[in-house]
DNA sequence: TGTCTTTGGTCAGTCTCTCTGATTAAAGTA
DNA sequence: TACTTTAATCAGAGAGACTGACCAAAGACA
């Protein structure tokens, strides 16, 4: 069995169990947007990086975050080091997201634990951070 | 670090990198398409069956093979068994670019295992395959 | 200082993928 | 035979992704 597919088959599981876990709590938001909102950094960031750490055109995440923008999970404020740029920030109301998605991947995690064990699911998280280094072209 | 993401970032190297060297062999498909015909049966596989494995509507599956009929890479013939269904089959051309697929994928499991040691990898696999019995709603 | 290049971001247009809803035809069932 | 299920397609729409062109601020430098 191939290795892509290995990883893509409980990475889809993961992605679509945290995102319903986030809508049924009442946050509306697609798969699309959660990727770019979940790269928000706390003190903000521009839309180039996070373009750039998503992985999509600057285009492309203008267009999320203007959806995210109007359903009020984040915001664009200027940002006081240069003039040309502004800093996507998340709201208040994507805040009280976090928890809810980090309860899903605690659960998933727990489970998964379940079923392999946990000195296997120390090694696999372990292996997955090493290849991190080499396969995460923004790190 | 969040273990969806840790699954994502590799595999999407593995996606993007397998998808450019069989870009590069000649074979011009796309993404969702190839996802379909990597699920194509040797013997032949129904648009349902697909649709259901690579987790989309038959209309999207059925939407995908026509490209990939016109491009040439399947070809739909009558199921001898029920007068309803028609059999999706890879052509010749498609069956090539196999090896180009899996000769990336080598090259790419040669490095991960340079990176993160013979024995990481091992259990890295053990793991993920174990996962997928709880996680590929297809199996 | 004034020009040139780079960088952050937007506007316009297009394409691919995906979905929902409705429909046709063959199989299976009572 | 009539009813239900299953395999597939048709029609229409929305999301997300791209390329190309553009503007304005910042940085580099002669």
């Amino acid at each position: 069995m191939n290795i892509g597919l290995l990883l893509f088959i409980p990475n889809r599981d993961v992605e679509n169990r945290v995102l319903a876990a986030v809508n049924a709590a009442g946050f509306e938001v697609t798969q699309a947007q959660a990727r770019v909102l979940m790269r928000v950094d706390p003190d903000g960031t521009r839309l180039t990086v996070l373009a750039e750490s998503a992985q999509v055109t600057k285009q492309t995440a203008g267009f999320l975050v203007d959806q995210l923008e109007k359903a009020g999970y984040v915001e664009r404020v200027p940002d006081p080091a240069d003039g040309r740029a502004r800093l996507v920030k998340v709201t208040e109301k994507a805040k009280e997201a976090v928890p809810v998605a980090n309860a899903e991947l605690a659960r998933i995690e727990a489970e998964w634990e379940q079923h392999i064990g946990k000195r296997r699911m120390a090694q696999l998280r372990e292996a997955l951070e090493m290849l991190g280094d080499i396969t995460d072209p923004y790190r």
